[in-house]
DNA sequence: CACAAACTGTGTAGGATGTAAAGAGTTATT
DNA sequence: AATAACTCTTTACATCCTACACAGTTTGTG
């Protein structure tokens, strides 16, 4: 029934053992999802092992085994440590402002910890933090008329935009310094007309540092205007 | 100038080398990308190392490394060779029906080499490949009348909504399979209201086969119906 | 033509990774 | 007091990426 429900994320939500016989455990998957959160806010995801999270927590590699039954586990762990709680969001306002303002908090979220969009989820989320973003998401959309089915298909695309987004800036950040140049480099005379005229409007030169806010928004309101006109319907 | 391109993507455009003194290379980039691909799409992008790749094409690991920096370098280069030439799309058409038959392009190619997705790269594309795509999605929003500032935010945004949709087609497909039963196993009564009713309406429960098609030309059309007011303003 | 330079693919080696299995120690129940 | 259950550790292994030194082959040069 809920046993194909990790180990891991079971314990997220609080399932605690009865009558124990051993020594008490010294961590927790919580404490060890948060290490792995710490570790890969500052040195990325990849130094987010498990060798590397034992140690920064002053334990064995193989002693993180009895919490969390693979490094899949664990980074699912990690995923809802790094979410966090939902925002309050207040109901006064108007359902599109709450979802802009549910929209921004991820982005919010996501940005301090950009490393969750590189990591690869077998399966949808389960965790306690992803659910509870996923029901105020929900329940603003349910409130603004859109039936259970339409509400759940424009959250995921509202959510998708938003990591899309992110990943985009990252993308741009990282390696994306010089890439108008580079690509310059690499384009022959004459082929690709269209990518060589955006490139010589300097379209690609722009510091990639006005991205976020403004193009954030555009494309925003852009899905909200749809889903305004579905609502209304 | 140029020296930032890696190698192999220069390979990929083409580059050949002048008067070579040593035995002819035995292999290139390419047919060491579409070995990737071939074994990427078999058995998943971890099949796709070196040691994978080389005993594919009957050499030893370090071999690969005449011809590849890194691994990365090899994977920019199998998503490039994953990619393909972009559709040729008839000019006849209006921009719309264009850009949607670029934007069903891409859903096909990246649905048939899903892997794409995971791959983390550390810079935007610089492929002769995803370039082209690039240009042609341009050359479609540029005759659509916008500005090049614009067409080339939009593309952006478009590339992202088709990897997203393929993305989440994959990731409940893959662990999506009674994921709807592992939630209602974890869900605590009373708790988050809105998921428990979609779950109890049974948005979660149908078959992630229908999700394609209808699911993103709704999205696609709202995206498009934006940029159509953007576009004759 | 002989020789050196440049290039090819190979062999070996080392550090890091994820995790299986067995062991030693600790606590609660019987 | 004895046993069962649970803790963390130790050891081990397969696999991964890649640095480096080597042997062989082709080309250009003197």
């Amino acid at each position: 029934m809920d046993d194909d429900v990790p180990r891991a994320i079971r314990a997220l939500w609080g399932a605690q053992a009865g009558g124990r016989r051993g020594p008490k455990p010294a961590l927790s998957v919580r404490t060890i999802a948060e290490a792995g959160v710490e570790l890969a806010d500052r040195q990325g995801l990849a130094a987010a092992s498990m060798a590397g999270v034992a140690k920064h927590l002053g334990f064995t590699t193989m002693s993180l085994y009895r919490y969390v039954d693979s490094k899949a586990d664990l980074q699912m762990a990690m995923v809802d440590a790094a979410l966090g709680p939902p925002p309050e969001i207040s109901l006064r306002l108007g359902w599109r402002k709450q979802l802009t303002t549910w929209a921004e908090a991820e982005v919010v979220r996501l940005g301090a910890h950009p490393w969750v969009l590189e990591v690869r989820l077998s399966s949808p989320p389960l965790g306690p933090n992803s659910l509870a973003w996923m029901d105020r998401g929900l329940g603003i959309l349910g409130r603004a008329g859109l039936r259970p089915q339409r509400a759940a298909s424009t959250l995921l695309f509202v959510d998708g935009y938003v990591r899309q987004h992110i990943a985009l800036g990252l993308q741009y950040a990282d390696g994306g310094a010089g890439w108008a140049d580079r690509l310059r480099g690499v384009l022959p005379e004459g082929d690709l007309p269209h990518l060589a005229n955006a490139l010589a409007e300097g379209v690609f030169d722009d510091d990639p540092s006005d991205f976020p806010a403004d193009e954030f928004h555009y494309g925003l309101d852009l899905i909200l205007d749809g889903v305004e006109r579905e609502a209304t319907r």
